[in-house]
RNA sequence: GGUCCGUUCAUCUAAGGGUUAGGAUUCAAGAUUUUCAUUCUUGCCAUAGGGGUUCGAAUCCCCUACGGACUACCA
């Protein structure tokens, strides 16, 4: 027996913007794939035209090429073997399986009004019912194939009244199946519905547009959120009715990611009301007008976002937790993706992003940074810049925060840290400063390693106090106690600017 | 309401019948540093509750509680 080529697929449905719940979903199925050296692809499910929102396809694409979690086949990936790729460009193949299903007595035409349905919904539920559902308990007293005589259910279709086609649940059968992740699942079809497959604008639902792509697709392994647990059930019988059951793939159901806080799975909203991202990259609804940030924009790297949604559900069995998108397809199974539900914490994410930012060089950050100090309109060599990004992306997370810890090697301090004057600026401090300022003065070469000699042989020598001297000179060069080694801040800033910060602080700063 | 799924430190999680229940983030303390940050060390903190099964249970079974998903001609 040969073994089966492994594919996956990522089937989002052009509704809004991608969240991170879909990125991870999309990562996993990726990393599955890539681990088993088979196929991924993405396929776009918009079956449903009431809530297409114009964007969205092109964020999903966009989305996924910045994480680097691209499909080798797919919209917006070079198409593929299977193209179309999008649901909407697939109708015609639909139909023909709804048809053969009805005439195999599996699936009924139903005919059934808005007004009728919801009238059998609120008597169903008002007799306090099991199944408040359109089922085979009640199918038997609507409007349906089942019921109608023959000649009008053909002349209803004839005359192009709406109808949608729905699945002929069995009665009373122990639907068996099986996933990955949770393990053997067992349904009673008499707490099932008959589900729409077809519905009247000539389109098919998620449940019989899933199947009929997946299984022509040849789909190996179907990897997907918890949300759908309920209707595997219905999604092995439409398997079983269509006769692929020896081909229908194996499901992995993933756990939910919940709201930070409170109850509840993560939804858009949160973002904004908690302060952090829930979309990868900053999106504009096309109706409201509202904007939503994203981790991109937010300025986090792809290899930390991706390394965050990575251990969200997920754990490689050892301690080692910072993993390159290989690394994770190397490391990456099924086995250990966790149960229960994750809540996002957004500390740990913060941590994630500051791990890789030390890691890149200090040219790469400097690149990044150069563009924000362009805004500023200050404008310095690239060696410079990157000499300074080296200095402070330890006390980082975000390049975009280099500029609080370093703005003092481009502009001198406006004022001064009142806390730090309290404690460290005494009354022979200007004395000290005016010593200082002249040994400073003499220093040649002006460098770290010569200023520091000299500093501290003048210091020694005279018999002062170390902090004394030292840390009033900080306050007036960065402006507070804290930054870089200080003699390191004074070779860039150069031997003139530092005599001008000291007479500028000496002439400012008052006694308290 | 019904069906299904789940529950280990505050958070992400490890431990697949035998460990002082491990790691990471957060928080706290100490060391280092002229300062802050980094780094290092240490500390705080968990098996939801109750019954079984077993020599032995976080782990297997049952009940309860709590949480979640689903219950559309949405996906």
């Amino acid at each position: 027996m040969t073994e089966k080529r492994i594919r996956v697929r990522f089937a989002p449905s052009p509704t809004g913007p991608l969240h991170i719940g879909g990125v991870r979903t999309a990562l996993y199925n990726y990393l599955f794939a890539k681990k088993h050296g088979g196929d991924f692809l993405l396929r776009i499910e918009d079956t449903d035209q009431g809530r297409f929102v114009p964007g969205a396809e092109d964020y999903i694409i966009e989305s996924l090429k910045w994480a680097g979690i691209t499909p080798n086949e797919g919209i917006g990936f070079g198409e593929g073997p299977h193209a179309p790729y999008k649901q909407s460009e697939r109708r015609e193949i639909y139909k023909k399986y709804a048809d053969q299903l009805v005439n195999e007595g599996k699936a009924y035409y139903a005919f059934d009004t808005p007004e009728e349905l919801e009238k059998l919904r609120k008597e169903l539920e008002e007799s306090k019912a099991s199944n408040t559902s359109y089922s085979y308990h009640v199918r038997g007293r609507m409007k349906n194939s089942l019921t109608l005589p023959l000649e009008e259910v053909q002349q209803r279709i004839a005359s192009g009244s709406p109808y949608v086609v729905r699945i002929k649940m069995p009665e009373n059968e122990i639907i068996k199946a099986d996933d990955i992740i949770r393990g053997h699942i067992e349904v009673n079809t008499a707490t099932l519905d008959d589900k729409v497959l077809f519905k009247s604008d000539g389109l098919p639902t998620y449940h019989l547009a899933n199947i009929v792509d997946d299984y022509s697709m040849q789909i190996t392994h179907v990897i997907r959120g918890e949300e759908w647990l309920p209707s595997l059930p219905l999604h092995v019988l439409l398997y079983r009715y269509l006769g692929w059951e020896s081909v229908m793939p194996q499901f992995a159901h993933l756990p939910l990611l919940l709201k930070p806080d409170g109850k509840g799975k993560l939804s858009k909203r949160d973002g904004d009301r908690l302060g952090f991202p829930v979309f990868p990259m900053n999106w504009k609804d096309p109706f409201s007008g509202e904007l939503s940030s994203g981790y991109r924009e937010a300025g986090y790297t792809k290899d930390a976002f991706i390394n965050i949604l990575a251990f969200l559900g997920w754990n490689p069995g050892t301690e080692q937790e910072l993993f390159t998108l290989d690394e994770l397809a190397q490391a990456f199974s099924l086995d250990h993706v966790h149960k229960a539900g994750a809540r996002f914490d957004f500390e740990k994410a913060k941590w994630f992003n500051h791990q890789y930012l030390v890691k890149l060089s200090d040219t790469e950050i400097a690149k990044a940074f150069k563009s924000i100090l362009a805004e500023k309109g200050i404008t310095a060599s690239d060696d410079k810049i990157a000499v300074i990004c080296g200095l402070v992306k330890d006390r980082v997370n975000f390049v975009k925060e280099i500029w609080d810890q370093a703005s003092f090697f481009f502009v001198a301090p406006e004022s001064y840290d009142p806390e730090a004057i309290k404690k460290r600026w005494k009354p022979e401090t200007p004395a000290l400063l005016n010593g200082a300022k002249e040994v400073i003065q003499a220093i040649e070469p002006f460098t770290a390693q010569n200023i520091h000699d000299v500093l501290h042989g003048y210091i020694e020598k005279n018999q002062l106090n170390m902090g004394g001297v030292m840390v009033p000179i900080r306050i007036a060069l960065v402006g507070t106690t804290k930054g870089p080694d200080l003699q390191v801040i004074m070779e860039l800033l150069g031997k003139d600017e530092v005599i001008r910060r000291i007479e500028k602080a000496l002439s400012l700063i008052k006694l308290p």
